[in-house]
DNA sequence: CATGAATGAGAGTTCATTCAT
DNA sequence: GATGAATGAACTCTCATTCAT
């Protein structure tokens, strides 16, 4: 992979919309399929049913696809929080967080190598660049959303909270989805994970172990 | 990358083995400066000092490399399972998990792109079968580490507990090491690590575990 | 050599139509000079002028280019065969492999070790398959000519015939071709091809065995 | 066997001479097996039970075994040659070419494509060199067993009627071993190689030729 | 002499990218 | 804009050959 990269234009028209969206979509099938290596140009194209020519139009280079299927999933996870947020009036921060996880595995097992490749691959990219715009607004809908529970959350810094947090979530969603532990069912999966997260969340001091914050009403 | 592979011949002979281990060395090198794409097999044996022949003398093909390397690294990993072991006569939970968090935060940083495509790439490849055999070693000691501190674990499964354990272990510090969140200094954030991970074993069970219907013995 | 291989598209095309032409009359002058080993797919590109990829456009491998020129060898037979079997109206059987021998001199002559490698390789390819779609065009043409002069042959079987007749004639015009005996001119050289098969094709039955045909009283 | 002793001195001679017909066979399998190109010397020395070194000791390339291949090939023939004209005391030119032809088919169907390679790849090699001398000896061979039967020839020119012979009996026998014509037995098979050969040798001048006598309604 | 590890030139092939149509 | 034929740099891998042991 080369260098950071956005799309070259930007689509005006509803055409043009539409266009990139398929490219788009095509690129997540065909990535998902065989790997970035295995992904060729002119693959994502024949798929997309577009001439190799119309994809480097919106695109730059190969590594650009990437880029825009990152923001796409982005764009998901966003909506999810959204999503979740909305739903959950007065729910706990349990309840909240295993409807997270639900939702999200419902993503990665939909494209487990994709969110896998994203995941991994990206953070090697010199396109942390233009990643972290994208990523950042994860991050802050995810920082806000935590703040909502402030009183559950042990943790004093909230912001090395949110980056912890969303590092568990997504390796442990990538995980279940891609390499589950053999002969676990499907619920108490979910469960180790929002363990997981709840677990780091709510850790009282050290020493003060046994009196979880959530104890309190 | 195409299938798993082991080395083509044992190094039977003293110079052999050492060809060897220069020639896995030279890849430790090239593929964490390069990456996967970046590093090509000419590339890993000038560094090495060798010529490609010697190269695929022992390795099949570049895939191999990886594979090595990911050999490597569980070796590694399973060398400090084995000192903090040793070195830990009584002590807790929290402490063998912070010495843990420590060393290993040495070795990702010391090459972290390397191990970043070790953690990302392999899972994809179809060698999951050679790797589960040496990973399955990182997994029997780490359990048995777990195991010995039983009492202060609250989670039920350990054979489940120990599968996130690893994959939180892994994947925080690596990021801690290639994406560290800005500002904030190295003691939080192997304190960090170390809570996520003490968090999750040591969860007290919710007030209504008792009447989950999953939650058989 | 691998397997068969047909072209990877059909040229559809004026300009590929050309461009094909192009790569296998490259082929032949570099097949021909250099021998399956020493024509690299490099040195066919540049001598047609164009680029490799554009050679692996067409065809998908080094072998596909020699399958072509088979079926090149094979097209040009047929013409031949046909202009004889035109120009040919009443002619004896003798006349007419006359006829056959001079044309078929002249091409082999041009590219004579091309021609010795479409003889020798092809077959030992897993080619057969493609080939004999192509090769028996050829042998049916020259049944149905050897069929014309039926009367004049004393061979019983004219499937046999024709298979013997083919393999007499290529392998000593090649010979004639390619690595003719010393001290020889070229007409006796070329009676001697007809004789062969002019002599295989009258001979007859046995019994007669120890005078020709024409000894009868 | 390995018991007798001789002089010290003499088995060094000896045991290198078993060491060249070791490989010499051991390239006939490989050769064989896999074609001029599949075959590589590090197999055929693997196949032989040495090492490289070895085979370069006697061999100073890859051609060399070819050639190597070649001459005993041609000791092959002769020694055929030998017992045929041993065996046949006042034999006819008909049975003698039957006995040839029956020998030699045994020989390439042991073979086939060994005998092809050897037929085919030699005279693009640059060894016609050396091949030539060998060749000379079947040559000069058969020239002496055709002229023994001068009388039942009519061709006029014996240099040249022995080298029609011997490429026509050597392409027939070639492909009768390597690709027959589907449907025919061995023994019209056999017969019409034969009658390819006498036909040739036994052809009355031109002008003598009448209608043929097994003309059929 | 025998060995076989080491060599490295060079081959076939792919695929991101361009640009004339 | 869209197309897709054409490009060619660059990669993986092979194998004839050598030479230190």
């Amino acid at each position: 992979m080369k260098g950071a990269q956005k799309p070259r234009k930007e689509p005006r028209q509803a055409r043009s919309r539409f266009l990139v969206e398929t490219i788009v979509e095509a690129a997540a099938r065909v990535f998902d399929a065989h790997g970035y290596d295995g992904a060729t140009t002119n693959l994502v194209a024949r798929v997309a049913g577009v001439s190799v020519g119309s994809v480097y139009q919106y695109f730059p280079n190969k590594d650009a696809l990437v880029t825009a299927l990152h923001e796409r999933h982005v764009r998901h996870m966003l909506r999810i929080l959204e999503e979740v947020d909305a739903a959950a009036g007065g729910a706990s921060l349990r309840e909240t967080t295993d409807l997270l996880v639900a939702k999200s595995l419902d993503v990665h097992r939909a494209e487990p190598r994709l969110q896998r490749l994203l995941h991994a691959d990206l953070p090697t990219l010199e396109q942390q660049r233009a990643l972290s715009a994208a990523s950042r607004a994860v991050f802050d809908r995810s920082r806000q959303l935590l703040s909502r529970h402030r009183a559950e959350i042990a943790q004093p810094d909230l912001d090395l909270a949110t980056y912890v947090v969303l590092r568990m979530f997504e390796e442990l969603v990538h995980a279940a989805a891609l390499d589950p532990p053999p002969g676990v069912e499907d619920e108490p999966l979910r469960r180790a994970i929002s363990d997981a997260i709840l677990g780091y969340l709510t850790l009282a001091a050290p020493g003060a172990r046994a009196g979880s914050p959530t104890d309190r009403p």
